[in-house]
DNA sequence: TGATATAATACAAACGTTTGATTAATACAG
DNA sequence: CTGTATTAATCAAACGTTTGTATTATATCA
């Protein structure tokens, strides 16, 4: 693999971040490939050169994601880790994810409750890895997958939420470069928000005691009011 | 106005429901005019008579939705409301949209994170609307929209839990139709869901309690962490 | 020379929209 | 009651543009 490295990065690289950049802001089926190959600034005929087509580039963009978002999850422990360390070392690793893959962890989360043809099998098989690494945490967690109240509230639960934070982050970024002058005071008090290290510490701290003093107590009363079954 | 009534409902109605149910499986952008003139059995022409064109559909069901939100969020009570009490309402309101207007509010939230040039100007009103709303509920909580931490992450909290919820329920049924017969044991428990009122009476239930003994507690601690400002 | 990389161009298909004609129902003057 | 405008609703067909992809030719480097 000769690479050129002249000027900029290379090409793939390239079309492959400029792609992210446009599909995150106006979904995948809303841009072409004219307008990523000259925001990436590259041939046309490169994408398909390099990807085999623009489904291509989305396919690398979600299995990159899909795997890290496993990843993170998989290595916060098993079940001789102290169910609240466990959480815990999601949450932060999950958060962790989430900031450094901002950009395909949004287009991922997006695109998945999306019926796009190309990913038909992709989709499935993560549904099914991920469903198996779930299945080990809430037994642990003393939530009843069983109980399908419970499964429907509770699948997701965290990831939403993080992803929630971070889909409000962007556009709240996003919306600060289009409107740098605002004169209003709702808009005064979000606008210098750091997002630092320091904030995403009281983030996991909150999250995790959300977690333990939310849900575990919600689902005890749960059971206690309408029985274990 | 003189309607015809043969047959079938009217025709416009017939084109709002066939791109409504279009949009949500497979999103706005990746929907052409052609398919819905066929699902609603219409002429393409229909679609630029009755909605000036392919994005007035998207228009109607959004303003149709965030509409009912806005409802269904503002008569949960006012600052004379008790706390809990104001939050019950609330959920259980929000519950009720979701039930009654699936199709159109799952389009919604997640048109709402997408930049589409026709929907500018009604963004930014919906989200106008929304933080006016917001303030007064959150300052009652204790939740302080001052701290951008607890502003992060509470915002949209609820809203975002029970659109989870649906998305999910909604992804559900949808490969139920798909795949008829499964045999894993994954599949078996949480095919025969019921999600009739019990289950919602449960799940009301459960979102409320997750809320104070949660969203309070943590938000607690996290003061007496790292001090009240 | 032969493999890799870039570019200009071509292409069929699909896109959202518009047109002009046609039908059916209503309004109104005689 | 009759005949004639008027209007709303529907249709097939075509509009010009854009879509994703394929082809072909030209540089670039080993």
């Amino acid at each position: 693999m000769t690479k050129k490295n002249n000027g900029n990065t290379d090409p793939k690289r390239r079309i492959f971040e400029a792609a992210a950049a446009l599909f995150v802001n106006k979904g995948y089926s809303a841009i072409g490939v004219r307008e990523i190959a000259k925001e990436a600034g590259v041939n046309i005929a490169m994408i398909n050169y390099y990807f085999g087509g623009k489904s291509g580039i989305l396919k690398d963009i979600l299995e990159d994601a899909f795997g890290k978002y496993y990843q993170a999850q998989a290595s916060a422990g098993d079940n001789s880790t102290p169910p609240e360390e466990r959480v815990r070392n999601l949450v932060t690793n999950v958060v962790h994810f989430f900031r450094e893959n901002t950009t395909e962890a949004l287009i991922f989360f997006n695109c998945a409750v999306l019926d796009i043809p190309e990913l038909k099998g992709l989709k499935e098989k993560w549904r099914k890895m991920y469903s198996e690494l779930m299945l080990d945490l809430f037994l642990q967690m003393g939530v009843d997958l069983k109980d399908p109240v419970h499964a429907n509230i509770y699948n997701g639960f965290l990831g939403g939420m993080i992803k929630n934070h971070f889909q409000f982050r962007h556009e709240l970024e996003k919306n600060k470069k289009t409107a740098e002058a605002c004169n209003e005071e709702d808009c005064q008090e979000t606008k210098h928000i750091e997002f630092d290290d320091l904030f995403y510490q009281r983030y996991v701290d909150l999250l995790v005691n959300q977690y333990f003093h939310g849900v575990i107590y919600a689902t005890q009363k749960d059971k206690m009011k309408y029985g274990p079954k």
